[in-house]
DNA sequence: GGACACATGTAAGAGGTTACATGATTCG
DNA sequence: CGAATCATGTAACCTCTTACATGTGTCC
């Protein structure tokens, strides 16, 4: 039940359209969600329809034209009401480390190139929050420390993987 | 399409039954992976009906009673393939960092408590994973090199998040 | 035989992915 | 007006979660 507060959190800073969130969520709200625009208007829809937002008054027909979202008090105090509420951590499932341990079973055939692909995509993304990093949070700071933090815990975790990309690699290659 | 890879790398690393296989996804597949009883049931069902594993013989009827499998050499070709199939990162998911932004619109009420809990659970699997490496991974190793690799893994993990909580925690309660 | 752990299974529904459908706007 | 892009939406399907159902073996 996260999609829907992700969605009420990135209109509180600035309404929007559907695609402009699905740009969003590829975006800043990317560090630790993901959705698609089909999930999206799925879930706009039913935010409207339990009163938590409301579209921006626009004429002309559904399909095809713009529409704009902002989020009604009802949104707000839900979204104040899961920041506190107790849910616990989301269990992992991430197939590359199983594929590690798959190949101790049955051989490294293909494993290396596979770790080197990731390597080199976590690379890039690194490389993209630190410039973000660079730009919009110089110097000691003052304000949106917060957001700043949610940012640093992007970085730090495609380091994570950057790193252990590496070790894996030295491993594969140094003895397969 | 990780679930069956899942399976079938534990079942060739011992030959088990659907409980057996819910106790090991709780231990150690756990470090990158988890699955429900009723997920693991369910999938050895559609593996024995793929030809990749089979059921030992064994009487007595479908309910109650053990049921162990093997995996059949169709299944370990498979999951060799698939360990050099190309198959990007998975789109991260975490509620947790979306809260700490979502604080950052709407206020940090009640926000340090569930950081302060996750900052808990955390460190409890970091030990947990810590003993397990002192038990099972002892001295300079010469085997089972990449298991451990997937074990580091699963430390480095929980070495990020106890970190990024820490620091959270400091910007919450040192400003909030 | 009652309680309890062991063990397998069914069903409904939410969330996410993939593929496709359709209208509006802009630019050459 | 044709093509590309912007923009919203539908449908089918798969995975995962939650709740429940049912049978077996053991110990008292």
């Amino acid at each position: 039940m996260s999609l829907p507060h992700a969605i009420l959190t990135a209109l509180l800073e600035k309404p929007s359209s559907g695609l402009e969130l699905t740009r969003r969520f590829d975006k800043s709200i990317g560090y630790f969600w993901s959705a698609s625009h089909q999930q999206i208007y799925r879930e706009l829809g039913r935010l409207e329809e339990s009163g938590l937002i409301r579209a921006l008054p626009s004429q002309g027909p559904s399909r095809g034209s713009k529409k704009e979202y902002e989020v009604l008090a009802a949104g707000r105090e839900e979204l104040a009401a899961w920041v506190a509420r107790p849910e616990d951590p989301r269990p992992i499932r991430d197939p590359l480390p199983l594929r590690v341990r798959a190949a101790g079973v049955v051989g490294r055939e293909g494993l290396a190139s596979e770790l080197r692909r990731h390597l080199e995509l976590h690379r890039a993304q690194l490389a993209e929050y630190e410039a973000i990093e660079a730009r919009d949070f110089p110097a000691p700071e003052t304000a949106d420390r917060l957001q700043h933090l949610v940012l640093r815990g992007g970085i730090d975790l495609e380091t994570f993987w950057v790193e252990w990309l590496e070790r894996a690699l030295d491993e594969v290659e140094g003895s397969g």
